[in-house]
DNA sequence: TTTATTTATGCAATCGTTCCCGATAACGAT
DNA sequence: ATCGTTATCGGGAACGATTGCATAAATAAA
């Protein structure tokens, strides 16, 4: 059904036998308009509940007051968190939020950035899926200075901010940690190798090894290159580990959903869980709900969302072009529960 | 930054010497325009990745190709699998949704409802904050027959398609599985009346209760207002039902955050969770990773969203004005787990 | 050859808003 | 009476895209 008859400046320009100009600067508290004109407006505009278009309005300023956001999943604790981050910031500096989700899918993100784009978002949040490898679809729009923020999983070749969690210090403490704890093999469960995070994480978890004379072992590393959004190639992944009996003696997930699938998978795969030391990147609040609870690393995800909103907001508003890129690393936090203690 | 050199039709048109007029339909399709002039057109914009303008096209159509959502909270499992259900059917009918979140607050929802209107989108899908009592904000739209369906949370008044979960229901068997268990001093910690869960859930406790000879006792209910969003509330209410030693033997929680917050708040208060019956409405993944895994009413969210997005999009679609609503009601689903069998 | 028809293209209005220019009137100063 | 100033307000272009209508050229029919 067609649907049109919301009210315009035309509607009361005409009702007031004024010009839409006059109506126009009358609503935006312009100097020049008489008095008694600006209060008649006022309160016609505000008898009818008039609210200007913004689509017009985008139309005109060539620009929205809106920002656009990809993520994987919004069903995932570091995302929805990373979101409201984003949301409080924006809010206040009077920019609405477009969410999308790219399902781990590279074309669904590359539809959603064109769509926002095309949208008139005023600026891009990316977090790139697992899929993504190819960000050449993003060339001609940064090659334009149009503003875009990575935070999470990020780029190395595009150059703008990035926002991060300190994801190498975090796997290396927290597989330190389970080194420290009396553990020795340790499996490590991850996602695809295209994402930054997970080479970082990777890295951390091979370097606490070496510094603790441990050999890394390739066959104790398995890669879910959905990152958890398939089920069975993360119950393949911890099944894999266990084929020789005690083959490994602790676990350490890197990735939200990852962890928590994982969780089930070793819930589901002869009870496993309570049979290993266990740590995960995760930022569930659930985490000491289990049994034993989840010694976890939790991702400042609240504020990496924050910290690029205010980037991008600056950028935005910047006059000039900016041209000098920052990346910039918040700390993770262990939390040490009793998975990771000795069993 | 001000940042505006996207391709356009115009600069298309001005390349190539014809007008946009031209170029318009060469890039529709049309059949008046002869086959080079087309080819000509449609290579161009490929070369010059020329995307249509979609403000402008919706300006010009009065309709975007776009549903926006309200919900309270993404970080909300049953809220974040409905979208998922929204977007999968969206999607595929060629719409975009532009998801917003009120955080519990009625001023939040009615701002983003009049965010999402003023950026033209060609429906609504709105599940109520704990907050809202009054949906006077909507009575214009509603009235000029603008597209709005309601999932979830939703209002009597407000006369449009609704699609929500047999709360009644899912709460009435839920209590009778506790007093099958044995349990006869069932707590219940719901979230505010104004809400249509909250009282439905609530009578289908009660009923439940009155079935079986057990008397109702106002003590042992008790209402988080802000629906799980404050912690301190929530332990409040958990604590208060402990005040006299073994005043509760079972505990029934309504609301997907509730649920959740709830098992934190009996782990934190004196390790209450392993020492009452319980079993509570959410959507969480893990919830049998706990100890003892929990059970749970499990609301079919993702379903909830596909159908309401379908009579939404129905409704966009309809060309006479839809007049006649339907309530559809789709079943939860009950999961024992150990939580609820006998201590 | 003339007229009718088809084919291909351009013009201009439209959507809602803003803003640069002008236009008009009132008023005081000369 | 004329001019300049100031205070108000309207006209119209612009943003990007679509589309009904007009027009031109090319072709077919007479």
């Amino acid at each position: 059904m067609k649907f049109d008859d919301v009210i315009t400046i035309k509607d009361i320009a005409k009702a007031l036998n004024l010009s839409t100009s006059t109506v126009s600067r009358a609503l935006r508290g312009r100097y020049e308009i008489s008095a008694e004109t600006k209060k008649m407006v006022l309160e016609y505009a505000e008898r009818m509940n008039y609210r200007p278009n913004l689509i017009a309005l985008s139309l005109k300023e060539q620009r929205s007051k809106a920002i656009g956001i990809v993520v994987s999943e919004i069903a995932n604790n570091f995302f929805s968190q990373a979101i409201n981050g984003i949301e409080s910031i924006a809010y206040n500096r009077g920019y609405h939020v477009i969410i999308t989700q790219s399902h781990e899918s590279r074309d669904r993100e590359m539809v959603n950035v064109q769509h926002l784009v095309s949208r008139n978002v005023d600026g891009l949040l990316l977090s790139f899926s697992c899929e993504t490898t190819d960000i050449s679809y993003l060339n001609q729009l940064h090659e334009k200075g149009f503003p875009i923020v990575q935070f999470d999983r990020v780029m190395e070749e595009l150059d703008t901010h990035k926002v991060i969690a300190d994801n190498y210090q975090g796997a290396f403490h927290a597989t330190e940690h389970l080194i420290s704890q009396g553990f020795r093999k340790i499996g490590h469960i991850t996602s695809t190798i295209n994402l930054n995070i997970t080479r970082e994480r990777l890295q951390g978890y091979k370097d606490a090894l070496q510094k603790h004379g441990i050999p890394y072992d390739d066959e104790l590393v398995k890669h879910c290159n959905r990152g958890g959004m398939i089920y069975d190639e993360v119950e393949e992944a911890v099944e894999s580990l266990f084929i020789n009996k005690g083959k490994i003696d602790a676990l350490f997930t890197a990735g939200d959903r990852l962890t928590t699938v994982c969780l089930s998978a070793l819930k589901n795969v002869q009870n496993k869980y309570k049979q290993v030391g266990f740590i995960g990147f995760t930022n569930t609040n659930l985490a000491d709900l289990f049994t034993p609870p989840v010694s976890v690393v939790r991702q400042p995800a609240f504020e990496i969302g924050q910290r690029a909103t205010e980037l991008l907001i600056e950028m935005i508003e910047s006059r000039k072009p900016v041209t000098v890129f920052e990346q910039e690393v918040l700390s993770s936090h262990l939390i040490i529960r009793d998975s990771s203690k000795p069993l």
